[in-house]
DNA sequence: CTCCATGCAAACTATTTGCACACGT
DNA sequence: ACGTGTGCAAATAGTTTGCATGGAG
């Protein structure tokens, strides 16, 4: 699925695993299609309302864990306690900069490559998705602080 | 601080950092220090009543967030919702076992690689002490599930 | 003796659940 | 029509905060 996917294309996704096309799911996977930000179950809620009629939080919550166990949805916890929410696509991952908060997204290579090493070692089968390091960006490093 | 560490040594290392020895700081500092396991506001609660007079949930939550900002403690959080607390030593990572929910711990050098790496990349400054990953432990991965 | 830390109770926030009704197929 | 999804309201869980009292230095 790609940047503001049409509603059509959502609708197959959701058919082709069984799953109801319902106005809450469509309207969650279209917000969601535009840019792959992750967002708060708070600012779904809000950003549907720019376009669609609101859907209850309950809906959202039930719906996000839906999405979730057909592989469609990812969630990531960044620290503050609101879980965060993404279309599921590549494997990537990111960097908070603890100040000034801007989030920095890796592609997947070097932590394959750990993930690797780790089987090799200890014999684990790491799953990392999305993971969320902290530290600094480019520019603030610089800057030291 | 050593596993199971005096209360003279405890009182020590908060006196250095210009903070009182109360007893709720003695008692969590004490709690933690027996064994490095990552321990819940809750479980820290019920620790502490084996041992000492009770200390109340919210005095918990102070105490551990001084203790953090004072560099005695980390908090990491395990995905439910409740913040999980370790004294704070050497840099460690964790996967924890989406089968058996059992917890792996390894040491940094892998990750201080990667960090490195991603700096030379990415001009990013890594601050990680102590990552949670999850996946399959050597167990679970050799039955394969 | 002076503050900082603690206990208690109430407030808050994100999330979950029960139930009756509405919608998708 | 049938079964699943949704809205609404109430419940829950973890955590935070205000305020008066108690303990550490």
């Amino acid at each position: 699925m790609d940047v503001a996917t049409s509603v059509a294309a959502i609708r197959a996704v959701l058919r082709q695993r069984g799953l109801q096309a319902t106005s809450a799911r469509i309207a969650v996977l279209q917000i969601l299609s535009e840019g792959h930000r992750h967002r708060s179950v708070d600012e779904l809620r809000s950003d549907v309302l720019t376009r669609y009629p609101a859907i209850d939080p309950a809906t959202i919550y039930r719906t996000l864990e839906t999405l979730e166990l057909h592989g469609l949805v990812v969630r990531m916890e960044l620290g503050d306690k609101r879980t965060r929410w993404a279309l599921l696509t590549h494997d990537h991952h990111h960097l908070i900069c603890r100040n000034c908060e801007s989030v920095v997204e890796f592609d997947d290579e070097l932590f394959h490559r750990l993930a690797g090493e780790l089987t090799r070692r200890y014999g684990v089968q790491v799953e990392m998705h999305h993971l969320v390091l902290r530290g600094l960006c480019a520019t603030c490093a610089l800057t030291d602080s």
